[in-house]
DNA sequence: ATAAACTATAAGCAAATACTTATGATATAA
DNA sequence: TTATATCATAAGTATTTGCTTATAGTTTAT
């Protein structure tokens, strides 16, 4: 069959009304460019819809049928309509979020506030580590990456946002722990737990010591950020992480911040999509917030 | 929005191999041809469907949602086309058929016999008077008409297909019920129990006693052929029938029919639709197969 | 650095489309 | 019977469509 959607139109108007000339009247046309639309639409159907009686017309079975199917294509059409404004306009929105699992927790947070100013928003929030952001950046599976070093050889859009402090960190029975304005060679001494080769944190962390000229000595690595403050915690040795993610663990006394020379090493937190790609408005509106809002909206104690 | 059922084939085209080129040589087509086509959609649309990130290109969102509808307008066609194919066939279908009440015990007969050739058969049968079949011949509300006279008012094509002798009948204990070979005039003293006045009974009726140069005495009128049958059976007087409708009260002995002279009066029965009017192939089949097979599959005792 | 794999764009063209006007045919209504 | 309302058909046409070929611009792979 090839039924046009312009053969649809027509069909509806004329079954509306029962009557050739007022269909053609509601379209704007002749009366006989309704009856050859109608004729065309009945050749590709291989049989009549309409049938005349005297002057009258008459949906035939085969019409009625066409008609059921006419409603629920156009209803289609109405729907994908009415779902593209919607795509088009920022009231709504699907938004595709991937963040490194160091910067999960005040993403989250303001997220969460992006969503009162969006209030239909639904959100994919994937959480997890420098490579896999990258992968995802490869294959064009998110929209918008947050992370803490953009990534080299791929095409990307990066824009800071945020400062992104690294600190030392260590148990509060440290021997460390009590001591003010730490010498940086005193670190060359202890022992480290670091964050896997292609982390972003292990990056930042190993170009800030070779340019220092100092060698730590790297004695476990874990593949996440939650892990690698437990192996501190345990005195497995001191960790090098960002500030962001250890409100809680402050508070509750279960790990200290060491007073080290030249810390925090001060690196930002990067807004990150590949270089050409559509962003939805909601992706837009997002970026748009992070980098302008991030600031005042987290703010870490003094 | 404005997309053609073209725009829908090659998107899904290219949706499917997520390749223009690879599309193009699906669809027999350039690829320059492709890239007009869904250029020309995204237009339609206002958004980008697909995104290139380098060679690659991927659906978007809206692009995913287009996706979904085109689906669904697909499968709604699919299905309209098997519709209309069924439509065409007469495997399975539906059929509008009138009878008038007189008719009604051979007509159910003849269309369960019909129904064994067609299996999938579904029906609608409307038993009424003349006065209803004419109605709903007027205003196209049945494809067939069984009927024991033509409308004369009417564009119909009517076809004779079997004998309808329509018979004089009396409660048993009538005192013509013993009677042979009754003379016409005899009746013109007995009380009679008719129809009323538009039904194909009564018109045959009269013509045939003013053609014989008889006025009878209609003592009452009945508007079904059961309430006469009812009526006479009570001896509210003799009744004309069609000997098609005895069968029953026959065997039970509730009513006789008197050998009145010339009698049987031999009428037929037609099978009637309006000029013009396009039949169905169910309908068509069981017009055929009325006008052949209805005489040898219903017999009424010599 | 070059080649290979893609898509985009431009120009040109044949065919199909979707009309219009004019006229004819037919059925109901006055 | 005549007028009126409807749809069908024919002929003609401007526009649009949907290509094709040729070429250019990217990005990735070698």
């Amino acid at each position: 069959m090839h039924v046009t959607l312009r053969q649809l139109k027509v069909f509806q108007a004329v079954a509306r009304h029962l009557n050739y000339s007022k269909a053609a009247e509601v379209l704007f046309l002749t009366q006989p460019a309704v009856s050859m639309q109608i004729k065309q639409l009945e050749d590709n159907c291989g049989m009549p819809l309409f049938e005349q009686i005297g002057k009258r017309i008459y949906l035939t079975d085969a019409g009625k049928e066409f008609e059921h199917y006419c409603r629920i294509i156009n209803a289609q059409l109405d729907e994908l309509d009415t779902v593209f404004e919607e795509l088009k306009g920022v009231e709504r929105g699907h938004l595709h979020l991937s963040v490194a699992s160091t910067a999960n927790p005040f993403c989250t947070h303001l997220l969460a506030e992006f969503r009162k100013r969006v209030p239909h928003l639904t959100v994919s929030l994937d959480v997890t580590n420098r490579k896999g952001l990258i992968r995802q950046l490869e294959y064009n599976e998110t929209e918008l990456v947050v992370m803490g070093q953009p990534p080299d050889g791929l095409d990307v859009d990066a824009e800071p946002f945020m400062e992104n402090p690294l600190v030392v960190i260590a148990p509060p029975d440290h021997r460390l722990a009590r001591e003010r304005s730490i010498p940086l060679e005193r670190l060359q001494d202890e022992p480290f737990v670091v964050r896997e080769q292609s982390s972003g944190t292990r990056i930042s962390m190993e170009r800030f010591f070779d340019d220092a000229g100092i060698r730590l000595q790297a004695s476990i690595e874990m593949r996440s950020n939650e892990a690698l403050q437990q192996a501190v915690q345990a005195g497995l040795g001191l960790g090098i992480v960002s500030r962001h993610t250890l409100e809680l663990e402050l508070e509750t006394h279960r790990l200290v911040i060491l007073d080290v020379e030249r810390f925090p090493i001060m690196r930002q937190w990067y807004l990150v999509h590949r270089t050409g790609k559509y962003l939805t408005p909601i992706a837009r509106a997002f970026r748009e917030f992070m980098l302008n809002e991030a600031n005042k909206l987290w703010k870490l104690p003094a």
